[in-house]
DNA sequence: AGAATAGTGTCTGTCAGACAGTATCGC
DNA sequence: GCGATACTGTCTGACAGACACTATTCT
């Protein structure tokens, strides 16, 4: 049996989205055994012919499973052990990333049977393997690091306003935060650029003004 | 090749230890190639027919290499690549761990021809692969949970005064505390159980009072 | 008394939550 | 003016750094 040499080695990523307010994360349905029919976290095994490292195998799976080029991919840790997978021993390396819904679609690609966007609120049906602990791991990370001021400007669109930033990170801490807390922490932030446009669409009230990234902004803290 | 199906699986660690007010990492010393005879962190392959997981690998090899057992080992991340180890591709994950000093001593054992307690603060002959690199991250992960107010209380021994804690606080950061506000930081803390008893050794001062981890204390923040 | 370290009290500036206030749009 | 949302000012309490002060031991 070649897994007791040699483990399979696994990155699974949940790539998170808001939209309507809502926190969500990518589901793929496995078109194949083991788990076929399943709900699971995109993934797959590591490449060592292809992939770089094993960040570089997380963005090549994104690719290969849902047709997506995300360039900010995080690593959370790993799961490992005999019996998570029924193929043996084995590893799985987990990513997050972050994923602005309006200018990305994801589509159902290889060994992939259906993919969707599922709240990370509600109770949902058992995923693969141990998907759901991974889940609940990255998830954990994310939050943590947005509680810690980490703005989350790779999940906004090209322009976005502060409004929309602040249910950007209510959203993904499901909780409300203090608006003139939060724009006074932002006040300190280099990361966001003034554009001097104002949102003209909705109408009878004060316009926000549009902010931007900052071209090479660093996710940090 | 195998290496272009089935990367190699290696756990890394970082132990630390004060001594002397000043934060130490035990380095091992290969005795086999690749890289005999170089300096690197003690660890080695995974051996799924052995570990129940990568945690217990990482304390097997430490078991292995330098004859400790360590029960509370931290995960970092991870590093790979096809390039860092001459076998060919690898992963390595990397952990690290604490070890109070006086209770517990590390030993040459297993393909080790020497081991050794070096300072981290000190200029370093180049280590093995890339270990260096490997030591530069797991110090970072260990400063920034003491920056977020965790208790190294690992690296006590089993009764210790507060001011000994203090030290050890600032031999991990590398930069003094206040010790008031360090001192009033504690009292929140129910990990730290005072014993009532006072250093009576040194003589000439006024003597500190004891205290201990409480058992089953969590290294967490 | 003096030296040395343990431990405490207090001042002060910073910062975050809370909430009310003002600004600016369409109708 | 009114409704709605954007944005700001200010009060207050929590907390951390700084530093001086008191406490207790041995010599």
């Amino acid at each position: 049996m070649i897994r007791k040499l040699y483990p399979l080695v696994l990155v699974d990523v949940a790539l998170f989205s808001v939209a309507d307010k809502r926190l969500q994360v990518l589901l793929v349905r496995r078109a194949q055994e083991p788990e076929a029919g399943r709900w699971a976290l995109p993934g797959g095994a590591l490449k060592p012919e292809e992939d770089h490292d094993l960040e570089a195998a997380a963005r090549r799976e994104l690719r290969r499973k849902v047709d997506l080029d995300i360039p900010h991919v995080e690593e959370v840790g790993t799961v490992s052990g005999p019996d998570r997978d029924p193929r043996g021993w084995s590893i799985s390396v987990l990513f997050y990333a972050l994923l602005p819904r309006d200018q990305f679609h994801a589509v159902v690609k290889d060994k992939v049977e259906a993919i969707e966007w599922v709240d990370v609120a509600k109770p949902r049906r058992r995923l693969a393997f141990d998907h759901g602990v991974q889940l609940a791991k990255a998830l954990q990370a994310l939050r943590e690091k947005i509680a810690r001021k980490a703005l989350p400007l790779h999940l906004m669109p090209e322009r976005f306003t502060l409004t929309a930033l602040q249910q950007t990170c209510e959203a993904i801490l499901d909780q409300p935060l203090e608006k003139s807390a939060f724009r006074r922490h932002l006040r300190g932030s280099t990361d966001l650029i003034d554009l001097g446009e104002q949102e003209r669409e909705r109408g009878r009230q004060r316009p926000a003004q549009y902010y931007r990234a900052r071209p090479g902004f660093t996710f940090s803290k």
